[in-house]
DNA sequence: TGTTAATTTTGATTCAGATCAATTAAAGCG
DNA sequence: CGCTTTAATTGATCTGAATCAAAATTAACA
């Protein structure tokens, strides 16, 4: 499943100089970088990686040398107990770092699965560090990334921690939806990588009560359904659905 | 309630040196320092603020200065919507560092109150970022612990979304018997600072049902529940009500 | 392209936890 | 210290989501 001795044999200056020109700026971590700057980070930047649908890009309990920026592509991150449940912590695309949990320990604490083909750039977390002790904003710029994560993990307690299953699906789309439209895709009208049962999962429902909320919310006309492509219709009546409450992050 | 302004007369240098010495120790971050290092983070180390039960430390929408080590006492973090929705997300004890969700907006995104008479040393971030460049461990340091608070969130994100009842108070129990250890407290005997109702809107729960999972982990003697005194009589019985799930950190 | 497997929807039923309600116990405080 | 307020327990009832079950739809793949 996982691909990523299918790259060593490539040209790695072409994709070096590839990571650190045309796509770099895509990424999240140069904001605020001059050109200069750029260079350096993209010389940190070291190659990009391939995976699969259904591939690993890392697993709970491996060892942790980098972060992953994501270039392209779709990804979910779960934890695992050894009993069997499972818990979806994120879905994550286009411009996301993965990997912050494992700095602690060294070690993944979780696994990273792509949910549809997907590129990302590795950044060796040691070279990262090392650089921005001379960039300060790059510094600056990693530590606001962590914290983001903070508080987008603080939203998704609040959703799990006080939402009903409409309101928890609600905030879902309404995230989605602001994420697609900030990489310049359609706020209103996306397809989902992600199964019912996945989504369940990240909210702390079962696959079944998902369906009806999805079913429930196109009675009202709020949205339209077709598997797993979704039409909002009326955003106000679904941010209303939500509860008034603060979008996650 | 805030009482920030009443240490302004003190002999700051005083101060000054009490937490570059006796305790700077204590707190989370001077690990791995030589005595060289401890002195510079001393000197960033401002000074010490006294918090009085039921006082903020900082509130949702403040701007962000400063991380804060706790010293001692006992702190809640709450995130609270318009319609009155209120979530806990974490209980905070000594050693621990607070605020480091507000390094993303420059603003503090959940109120902290002390739960008990606490005293913080307030750490001034933009400080701690500039020494950290020239004192590599103290940077790498930080970044787990930003990290270790990701991975606890994931955690709990774990618990609200796939826990019972009983099982998210025996995590919770467990958890903080833990702590307690770590601090050179009885891992047995403790007394709870919080209330039912702050316990329940950790654990995703109602006070009621917070209420009934304690008495019903007494009526089966694996704790002995006074009020806010609890006592731990099976902890291994107590790690299997949780169903083998990793404690969360 | 046909066959199998996986996913989704919908219905019927059950149950854990919420809600409502009343009592008891503990904590502030004049 | 007694009085008031706040917190905790326990019971009765209700309800939203889980579970069980079956059918329908879609995707995988040989």
């Amino acid at each position: 499943m996982l691909n990523d001795t299918s790259l060593h044999h490539l040209d790695i200056s072409h994709i070096r100089s590839s990571c650190a020109t045309c796509s770099l700026r895509e990424l999240c971590l140069p904001v605020g970088l001059n050109d200069q700057e750029i260079q350096v980070l993209g010389d940190v930047v070291s190659y990009k990686r391939k995976i699969q649908r259904g591939g690993y890009l890392h697993r709970t309990g491996s060892q942790f040398q980098s972060l992953f920026a994501i270039r392209s592509g779709f990804l979910k991150t779960c934890v695992l107990e050894e009993d069997g449940r499972q818990q979806v912590t994120g879905f994550h695309m286009k411009g996301e770092l993965l990997g912050l949990d494992a700095i602690s320990t060294d070690t993944h604490t979780c696994d990273a699965i792509a949910l549809e083909d997907s590129e990302v750039c590795e950044i060796p977390f040691a070279k990262l560090e090392e650089i921005s002790r001379t960039i300060p904003s790059l510094m600056r710029h990693f530590h606001k990334i962590m914290s983001r994560e903070i508080v987008r993990d603080h939203g998704v307690m609040l959703l799990l921690g006080s939402m009903k299953a409409e309101e928890r699906l609600a905030s879902f789309l309404l995230n989605l939806s602001r994420r697609f439209l900030m990489r310049g895709y359609s706020e209103s009208e996306f397809n989902l990588r992600m199964t019912r049962e996945e989504i369940g999962s990240y909210l702390g429902l079962k696959l079944e009560t998902v369906s009806r909320a999805f079913s429930k919310l196109q009675d009202e006309n709020i949205i339209t359904v077709d598997n797993k492509h979704i039409q909002i219709n009326d955003i106000a009546r679904l941010r209303l659905k939500m509860g008034n409450s603060s979008c996650i992050t």
